[in-house]
DNA sequence: TACGCAATCTTTTTT
DNA sequence: AGATTGCGTA
């Protein structure tokens, strides 16, 4: 089928489509890679695939599998489907890689073991467990501690490691205790039939691997297989992938029958891997014509969404990743506006800047704030600009960072939710044990445990028995058999199949949560009974509009029973990602809200207006990769997707000083931004031109940079620029070599001690204590230091 | 058992 | 700087 086939050019479903996007919508038979640029309309290139599928080729509905990144693109994508094809579309399947693997989980779980109602543990749930753990084996929490066990654990999950595959290759002693703790971590979470987020992916493909029945069931039903944003998947989802497609595995079904392999579409941009660190493969993408012998290929190169201005920019700034293929984006609709630059005091100063100049824009050239989005490498740089908007009254949403579903009292009324579903739920159990206070203490936790790990029984199983407990005080007893009444009492509210707002109110009516929050004249716990009234608005939709979930049985959906239990609802919030929290419908009551959010969650999103704030080195590039090939790239890749984020005006700014952990440091410019071609940006504001301060009015006292006043703008100079002056002056300073212990004498800080180095040769940054200066961190390449 | 203070760590990025 | 955790005391 040729895509300039004169029959085909008029066919709506092909109408506006270049040649390339064609044949992808078009193509049938092999594997096919899309290699899909910034902006190249892939999306569309998707829908309309899925569209042609169903009216052309005559696939059923039900036979497509496609996998998005969130949720919210998830469901994107099926309402331009269904738009396209009609109501048939809502029985595919199109949802992440997690929730599908759910859904197939929910279903035949029990074949390992698990029952059906198993908990899904978030990284908080997991961390919790893990300290646990590491407790249990007596492991020095100096050198175990949680979160790095739990990095290399997810790291062994998405190879497909089982705890006995690591146990057996451990080569240290080292080895041995994290494959110990990892062994004791996954039994635990098999006792409280719980799944983490890495588990949902390495235990379907384990089930569809040791189950032919169950493999050929699901690759007989997808025909079909479609995969967004390739370039992020790991190892463990490639063999998913692979799995329900039978592509390129030579497998038979359990009659001996050769089943056809599934047609496979995979669209991704190795240009914008940017999740390597948590065990994306750019390989999956890189290899694909390997891995698939006879696959296509397919480039999309022009964009469709910036100005010619920007993508030079993102061409120039990823052109300098040598381990890349080559592709240059290009567009046909003009230069646009040169890219504005700004050179800010402080991080204070910055969202000042970023704050006028959306006031600017609003006021003078049409925009609405709901088109700006202002990018930055981590979430707690989302502080300042928050502080400005609200003195400055400019409404903002912060996408991600601390989550609504993260906060204490959420989790807490969720954890007595999962309690009622799934008893074994050891974490949330203890989690919700003494929340409220009800007077049952360590000491009694202690006991109960004790009891449960000498009958080997559940936890529950043993507060159930309380009496038996040896040791256990009689007001402990008295007040734990209170707790259990009242958990058993909500159970029978789930059993009765009530709705999840409605246990939830009587959850936090019944346990008293509720009232100590309105008891307490703790100004902080207003919002939390705020929050959770939220939640319960949250369940209460949930209830009413049973929009089908990302992980709904179809079959439900099609008979128009969707699930809207209790265990479902759990479900939802268990899976929600941060981008799914981006206010859409910007022409409704959104419009005037501007957003805010990390470069990570900005990938897949488009704004007309971007602001690329702390574009220094040792913030973005971020401080851990800048001695480190492969993550500095892994870095560029990340500004190459802010930079194409942007359609019509870009900005990008830095701070010369910026407070991190208390104290301020001086950060030079981001590589990144020399990468710029010159001619492109448009300085507002040039380090040269910045406020000057000095030490004038330091003596003595504690140094503290917050926002200058005006008055204060003037005659101080400062540290950074002379800083950056001597390192113009004389480009080839040695960097002193220093260890920790050292004494040093700074220019302006006086005699120090060095605490702590990091990074090498010109990234080197050393932590030094100037005494009543406080500790400093100093990039050495700049800092005027000298080793006494 | 509960509360208050000090020590400690935090900051990559996320489903 | 801010939050969380651990320790000691009431």
């Amino acid at each position: 089928m040729s895509p300039t086939d004169a029959a085909l050019v008029d066919h709506p479903l092909l109408e506006g489509l270049n040649d390339p996007q064609r044949a992808a919508v078009t193509h049938a038979g092999a594997p096919l890679l899309v290699v899909a640029g910034a902006g190249s309309g892939k999306t569309r290139v998707l829908t309309r695939r899925i569209a042609w599928l169903i009216n052309e080729r005559k696939a059923h509905p039900g036979s497509i599998l496609a996998i998005t990144f969130t949720n919210k693109a998830a469901a994107e994508m099926k309402e331009r489907v269904q738009e396209l094809v009609g109501n048939r579309a809502r029985i595919m399947w199109v949802s992440t890689f997690h929730s599908s693997c759910v859904r197939i989980l929910r279903k035949e779980i029990d074949r390992v073991g698990f029952k059906s109602s198993f908990s899904i543990y978030d990284a908080a749930d997991s961390k919790r467990l893990m300290t646990l753990v590491l407790r249990d084996l007596e492991l020095d929490p100096k050198r175990y501690q949680p979160n790095a066990v739990l990095n290399w654990v997810s790291d062994q999950k998405n190879e497909l490691r089982d705890p006995e595959d690591v146990t057996k290759e451990a080569r240290n002693s080292f080895e041995e205790a994290y494959a110990k703790a990892y062994t004791h971590y996954q039994r635990r979470l098999r006792d409280a039939n719980a799944l983490d987020f890495d588990d949902l992916i390495m235990t379907t493909v384990h089930l569809l691997q040791a189950f032919p029945d169950v493999r050929e069931n699901y690759r007989r039903r997808f025909r079909h297989v479609l995969v967004d944003e390739y370039q992020d998947t790991n190892h463990a989802q490639y063999s998913l992938i692979q799995q329900l497609c039978g592509q390129s595995f030579e497998q038979e079904d359990a009659a001996g029958e050769r089943v056809e392999p599934s047609e496979l579409m995979v669209v991704g941009d190795a240009d914008q891997s940017i999740y390597a660190f948590r065990g994306a493969d750019i390989r999956n993408i890189l290899d694909f014509e390997q891995d698939f012998p006879d696959a296509t290929t397919i480039l999309l190169e022009q964009n469709y969404r910036s100005t010619q201005t920007i993508l030079s920019a993102a061409n120039a700034v990823i052109g300098n990743n040598r381990s890349r293929k080559p592709k240059r984006l290009w567009t046909d609709a003009g230069e646009g506006a040169r890219i504005v630059g700004y050179v800010s005091d402080d991080e204070h100063d910055e969202a000042r800047f970023v704050s006028q100049e959306i006031d600017t824009l609003v006021d003078d050239a049409g925009v609405r704030p709901a088109d700006v989005a202002v990018f930055y490498r981590t979430n707690a740089q989302s502080r300042v600009f928050e502080e400005v908007f609200i003195r400055t009254g400019q409404p903002y949403k912060v996408v991600g960072g601390v989550r609504f579903y993260e906060r204490k009292e959420v989790r807490d009324a969720l954890a007595y939710l999962r309690v009622l579903v799934n008893t074994a739920d050891e974490i949330s159990l203890r989690r919700v044990l003494n929340t409220p206070k009800r007077g049952i203490g360590d000491r009694a936790e202690a006991c109960i445990a004790a009891l449960a790990e000498r009958d080997r029984t559940t936890f529950w199983e043993a507060l159930t028995r309380a009496a038996e407990a040896p040791g256990l005080a009689t007001r402990s007893l008295k007040n734990i058999e209170a707790f259990v009444a009242i958990i058993q009492e909500l159970q029978s509210m789930v059993e009765a199949d009530e709705r999840p707002d409605v246990i939830l109110e009587s959850v936090l009516e019944r346990s008293g949560y509720l009232a100590e929050l309105e008891a307490s004249d703790d100004p902080q716990d207003d919002t939390r009974v705020e929050n959770l009234a939220e939640l319960v608005a949250v369940a209460r939709e949930f209830a009413e509009d049973p929009q089908p979930g990302p992980s709904a049985d179809p079959a439900e959906v099609e008979a128009g029973t969707v699930a809207v239990g209790l265990g479902d609802f759990l479900e939802r919030v268990a899976l929600v990602a941060d981008a799914d929290q981006i206010p859409d419908s910007p022409d409704g009551d959104d419009s005037g809200v501007v957003t805010l959010m990390t470069l990570h969650t900005a990938k897949g999103l488009e704004f007309p207006v971007v602001f690329l704030t702390g574009l220094e080195d040792g913030v973005f590039p971020h401080q851990r990769s800048l001695g480190d090939q492969p993550e500095l790239e892994e870095e560029r890749r990340l500004a190459y997707v802010g930079l194409t984020r942007a359609q019509q005006r870009l900005y990008v700014s830095r701070a010369l000083v910026r407070s991190a952990w208390g104290a301020p440091s001086h950060n030079p410019a981001s590589r990144f931004l020399d990468e710029l071609p010159v001619d492109l940006v448009d300085w507002r504001r040039t380090a040269a031109e910045q406020t000057r301060w000095g030490r004038a009015d330091h003596a003595g006292g504690s140094t503290r940079l917050g926002a200058p006043t005006e008055a204060g703008r003037r005659n101080f100079s400062s540290a950074a620029l002379r800083a950056d002056a001597a390192a113009k002056a004389k480009p080839a300073r040695e960097i002193p070599s220093l260890a920790p212990g050292d004494r040093v004498l700074h220019d302006s800080f006086g005699m120090g001690t060095v605490v702590a180095v990091d990074g090498v040769a010109e990234k080197s940054v050393a932590s030094i204590d100037f005494g009543s200066d406080g500790v400093k961190r100093l990039l050495l390449r700049y800092a005027p230091v000298e080793k006494l």
